[in-house]
Order: structure tokens, then C-alpha cells, then sequence
DNA sequence: CTCCGTTATATATTTAAAAATATAACGATA
DNA sequence: TATCGTTATATTTTTAAATATATAACGGAG
């Protein structure tokens, strides 16, 4: 039998599991917390640069992040639009916010997990 | 209602739900797949510079990986042994051995929920 | 008491990732 | 048609991470 976990941590430390989740295709990461932030700015600014600068991430990396979505949907989920009044702008899409939604549930389910595994620590 | 993911996503693409895990202290990660790996080849090999050898790390990387599972537990995981015919080496203790099968149950349930959660986006 | 290969540690170098910068196209508006 | 800020993209620079290199201590075996 082995030693049960929580004698063999330090008792004063405050040990919890943790961990993170994403949808991946091909073994290429495409959508995790990051995209999600990302598309919900997008959603309120109107504005893949703006999105980007709120986050304190480069447009470079940002546009990368939207890009390899719509890669991975059969419609895009952000729409730009370049030149206009405001100099362009982007618009997300139903397909985006199912998106967004979905992740938020599946989050809630990886939390209950990591919660059970942490409690599972200190029996 | 949302749309069904699974009418969003490209029909072609192989898309999975995938993750990783660990535990941490303070924010700090000390314990996951890398240390395991490297737990089970310093018990085979009997040595921290061989066990890196193998897994193509740095043995002041390893080192520092078994230096901070050390600091986590109250008893070492690695007892290191300078000197002597072969110039040294290093044993792992029984609660390494108990962190490891504590990892590979963690890891079992984990796939599981991975697997449900991949299996819901095709749903 | 010399020789090993390993641990332990510091320092230097390399590499990869990220960010910063630069530039052109765009189109509504004034 | 000149202006604006954004998208899109390439190129350069910066930063951080990892690796490589160097060095000393260690102790059993020959």
C-alpha cells in the first residue's frame, strides 16, 4: 500500500491541482482561455487591436489567434473590415459566441474536476 | 439556443479536447508528467544526470525539477549520493514512488474526463 | 593518494518566442 | 481627394528560456 498523498507534501504547504484545457486539431492548439478573452474584446470594442492592446498582447499575436479559428470553423468567426470611418474594425460572429459559450461550460466541468482532485489531495 | 459545436467546427478536422495537469504551490507548478518521467528514469538509471541524459534535458534543468519537488515534500523524493565507485548517484525514496502511482491514477481519471469532453463536442 | 563520474553550482552562450516597428491597402467622411 | 485608424503582413529587435560550458567537492576502488 502506498503513503497517502497529504503525508507526504509539507503540511503547511497550500498544494492544489491545477492545470489547463484546449481544443486542438491536428495537435495544433487553437482555442483556450487566451482566444476566448480575445473574441469576448473583440465582441466589445469592436476592434481586433484594441482587443489586442486590452489584453496587452500584440497585434501580431492576436490576429494569429483569430486567424488559426477561422481556420478551423466552416464560417469565419471574426469579420473584418477594413477602411471605413473609424479606419476599419471587426465584428464576431453567432459562430463565436456559440464558442465562447460552449468553452464557458466546459470550464465550469474542468473546474469541478480540478476541484475534486484537489480535495482527493488531503484525504 | 446555441448552435451545436460540431456544426461550427470543419467537418474534416480532427478536433479534440486535450489538456495537462499538474500541481502547484504558490502558483508555482513542482509537479507534473516531466518530473514523473524523470522520477521513473532516476530510478532505473540510479542517476540524475543520466535520467536528463535520456529525456534530452539539461541536468541543471532536471536538477532543478528534483530540487523543487524536494522542497515540497517533507521527506526527499531523491536522495543524492556524491562520491564512491561510480562518482555518485541518486535513489529515489518510497514517497517518490507513492507521488508516481498518485500521478498515474490522476492521469487515468484525467484521460477519462479528456475523453467525455471530446466526445461531447461530436454530440 | 590518484582516478572516476556524479552532484551541485555559477556563468556564458544559444535558441526560440514574443514584441516592437514599419508599410501598404482599405473605404467612409469631410 | 486627403485624412483617419484599422486590417494585414513582413521585418527587426527584445526578452526570456533553455542549453552549454566550467569548476569544485565528494568518496570508493585500484
Amino acid at each position: 500500500m502506498n503513503k497517502k498523498i497529504k503525508t507526504i507534501l509539507k503540511e503547511d504547504a497550500r498544494v492544489k491541482v491545477s492545470g489547463s484545457l484546449w481544443l486542438e486539431s491536428d495537435g495544433k492548439h487553437f482555442f483556450g482561455p487566451g482566444p476566448v478573452e480575445l473574441l469576448e474584446r473583440i465582441a466589445e470594442t469592436g476592434s481586433i487591436s484594441e482587443a489586442a492592446k486590452q489584453m496587452q498582447m500584440s497585434y501580431k499575436k492576436a490576429w494569429e489567434l483569430v486567424n488559426a479559428l477561422n481556420m478551423q470553423t466552416k464560417n469565419p468567426v471574426v469579420i473584418p473590415r477594413t477602411g471605413g470611418e473609424k479606419g476599419g474594425g471587426s465584428i464576431i460572429t453567432e459562430e463565436a459566441k456559440a464558442l465562447i459559450n460552449y468553452h464557458r461550460e466546459m470550464r465550469k466541468r474542468f473546474t469541478k474536476f480540478l476541484e475534486e482532485e484537489t480535495q482527493r489531495l488531503k484525504i
